[in-house]
DNA sequence: ATGGCTGGCGTTTTT
DNA sequence: CGCCAGCCAT
């Protein structure tokens, strides 16, 4: 092997790279490059090993990680050598797995992928009209069966195993929602991955299949994979283990949703050759940043020793500023800011505030505004919520699939055709007896015994106009959706529905906005050599939800505002982590839990997005629910060595508003009282 | 059908 | 304390 291809790399980088004799499972700490590994490793086997790309699987969590990767591996490739790769998140490869076998699973083309709240308005729905009514919460529901379904058990096995008349209701609710599923052609979520799974564990025809096309599979953040994902992986690379898992215990921090981090010691026990290789050396953050981190961590006893080192320098100490009340300390961090920014001339997008509650956010939200200082906050996903955008991706999913009562309830009465609750709850009385979709319900013969004769007209002139429509379905799928708004009208309907002709318009400008992204989705896709069908489109449109958005805020220069958990993947210069109290950090529900850990592995992966610097902000006394409650500084700060940590906050004076000149000059006045920071 | 009021509740979040 | 959802009243 020729070692000036692997120049730029450290020597457990390239051994990680280079090896192929079995499945390796790399535990790359914070910031030490696995991203960089997994990309090295996909142009090694296509350049060096001569495999396909077609034959090279990568797989990742988010659809944002899944396009930087993707971006990386571009760079590196020509687009002859990398036709056919996948590199994609997990519920990506999954609906492509069942675009092809979706027969085997008793699936129609042209089925549904409900999204989060569809799912969740089928549970309400089914809640509703069962005996359960009052006790069993929707939200609650969504969740265990979420968590039974990433746990591969069935509906069946949970009814079997049920202690108690609530655990019998929700077995048997999780039933009827698998049917009911099955009656709208449609999957949600966690059906992406499980029923690949079960297929693949059932059929060893279709197993044999998959396993021959996946020459080689790489995995990304893998101590954030479910029960479900593992399985998957598992099926997919046989007993060769033509497979590389690239994982950081120390950054596990969503086990509270069903990730297993048990699944990077389990990868030892089901591959018995599993080679391990560490990576310790870390390429973002000075040393008292990576000294920090090492310390904190060092108290979890759950996760395997790692100690961070970069040859980056020694770094400062960090500061730990205490202040009266969460609203001083979100002026302080303003302040801080906005000092920091003209002294040192840092951009605002390298700093970054992080927290643990999105409630946070609020009032460190104000407080920028006050200044003028420019941010970007994340979380919200409002585009996809709104509701023109829903109801035009819902014209476009009923389209495809007549019988996603998610979307033919949403449309049916927008814009009004006069079809009202009465008859609607009449039709769905009658759907549900028979075990079928809506339309399908509408569509059969006996729905006239129930309905009046002149609602049954109209619905079927909705159900007519709507068979006309998907008869075209052979013309671009941008043309269909622009017709079928013409036809309705939708513009008129929005100005009926807003006071101002300005606000429908906007709103339909959002329509507009998203028909852009829905054609830039299908020319994404189409570069793959793939044609993408309306079937394909809706089905990825479901997938791909927020990332256009996540892309516009990436181009603004502006002070990131993140939840711990958002945080996880990137770096900042400057990091401020805001309210490091106990009962926040460590959140209060998990202070005498098991759960502690995950908190510390939290906090842990808060400190390490930081390359130069970070300050740790708590208040004395925090309003809680209204009520003023004395606070207790967080138990991670100190597991941090106090010479890494210089405290302030007593009698250090606050400025008011600041001008850039006043800036300065506060700047001067609060560094002639606290001294220069100390170099460690 | 729509809006206003009240009561209950209040982690983290992707796909 | 504030927000949202759901309910009730118009």
């Amino acid at each position: 092997m020729n070692e000036a291809a692997f120049s730029g790399l450290n020597p457990q980088q390239a051994a990680a790279v280079r090896y192929l004799e079995g499945p390796l499972l790399v535990l790359a700490g914070a910031g030490s490059g696995k991203t960089r590994v997994i990309t090295e490793k996909i142009v090694y086997l296509i350049e060096k090993k001569g495999i396909p790309a077609r034959g090279i699987f990568a797989l990742t969590f988010t659809n944002k990680a899944a396009k930087e990767m993707a971006s990386r591996t571009t760079e590196r490739l020509t687009p002859e050598q990398r036709r056919g790769l996948a590199i994609s998140t997990f519920h990506t490869l999954g609906l492509n797995f069942i675009r092809r076998e979706f027969a085997a699973l008793g699936l129609r083309a042209g089925f549904t992928v409900l999204d989060a709240d569809d799912s969740l308005s089928l549970f309400k729905s089914l809640i509703n009209h069962s005996e359960y009514k009052d006790i069993i919460e929707p939200k609650a529901a969504q969740w265990q069966i979420s968590q039974w379904k990433n746990d591969l058990i069935a509906p069946q096995t949970c009814y079997e195993q049920a202690q108690d008349d609530e655990q019998r209701a929700l077995a048997s609710l999780f039933d009827q929602y698998q049917r009911q599923l099955a009656a709208c052609n449609a999957l949600d979520f966690d059906d992406l991955i499980g029923r690949p799974v079960e297929l693949l564990q059932r059929d060893s025809a279709v197993r044999e299949r998959w396993q021959a096309r996946v020459r080689y599979l790489l995995v990304d953040e893998y101590q954030d994979t479910n029960t479900t994902q593992y399985e998957l992986v598992r099926l997919l690379v046989g007993k060769l283990g033509a497979l590389t898992a690239v994982g950081d215990d120390h950054q596990s921090i969503y086990a509270w949703r069903g990730a297993r981090p048990e699944n990077l010691n389990r990868l030892a026990l089901d591959f018995p050759n599993l080679q391990r290789i560490k990576l310790e050396q870390n390429y973002r953050s000075v040393n008292s940043v990576l000294q920090a981190a090492n310390h904190l961590i060092a108290h979890d006893t759950t996760t395997e020793s790692k100690q961070l080192w970069s040859d980056i320098g020694a770094g400062e100490a960090h500061r730990v500023i205490v202040c009266a009340t969460a609203e001083e300390e979100a002026e302080r961090i303003a302040t801080e800011i906005l000092h920091r920014h003209f002294r040192a001339q840092t951009e605002y997008r390298d700093f970054a505030v992080l927290y643990r509650g999105n409630h946070q956010a609020r009032l460190i939200e104000q407080a920028l505004r006050k200044l003028n200082i420019p941010y970007s906050l994340t979380g919200g996903q409002s585009f996809f919520e709104r509701a023109e955008i829903k109801d035009a991706m819902s014209y476009l999913k009923l389209l495809v699939n007549p019988d996603d009562d998610a979307a033919f309830l949403r449309v049916i009465n927008t814009p009004r055709r006069e079809i009202g609750p009465t008859t609607i709850e009449k039709l769905g009385g009658y759907a549900r007896e028979r075990r079928s979709s809506l339309y399908a319900a509408a569509r059969s013969m006996g729905i006239q015994t129930v309905l009046e004769p002149r609602a049954t007209e109209r619905l079927n002139r909705f159900c007519d106009w709507l068979d006309g429509l998907r008869e075209m379905r052979d013309t671009d799928a941008i043309d269909i959706i622009r017709q079928v708004f013409d036809a309705i009208d939708y513009p008129s309907y929005l100005r009926e529905q807003e006071a101002t002709p300005k606000a429908a318009d906007r709103r339909w400008q959002n329509v507009e906005e998203w028909l852009d992204w829905l054609n830039k989705i299908s020319d994404a896709s189409s570069d793959n050599g793939e044609i993408m069908d309306l079937p394909a489109l809706a089905q990825r449109m479901t997938l791909l939800g927020i990332l256009d958005q996540q892309t516009r805020e990436k181009d603004s220069n502006a002070v990131a505002l993140l939840t711990l958990h958002a945080a996880k993947g990137l770096e900042f210069g400057h990091v401020f982590m805001a309210g490091m109290e106990e009962e926040i950090l460590p959140h209060r529900d998990c202070i005498d839990d098991e759960r502690l850990d995950e908190e510390r592995r939290l906090c842990f992966v808060g400190i390490t997005r930081a390359r130069l610097s970070l300050t740790f902000t708590l208040t004395r006394r925090r309003r809680r629910y209204g009520e003023w409650k004395d606070t207790t500084p967080s138990r991670f700060l100190e597991d941090i060595p106090a010479n890494l940590l210089i405290w302030q906050g007593e009698g250090i004076e606050q400025p008011k508003a600041v001008t850039q000149a006043q800036g300065r000059e506060h700047l001067a006045s609060i560094r002639a009282m606290l001294g220069k920071p100390k170099a460690v």
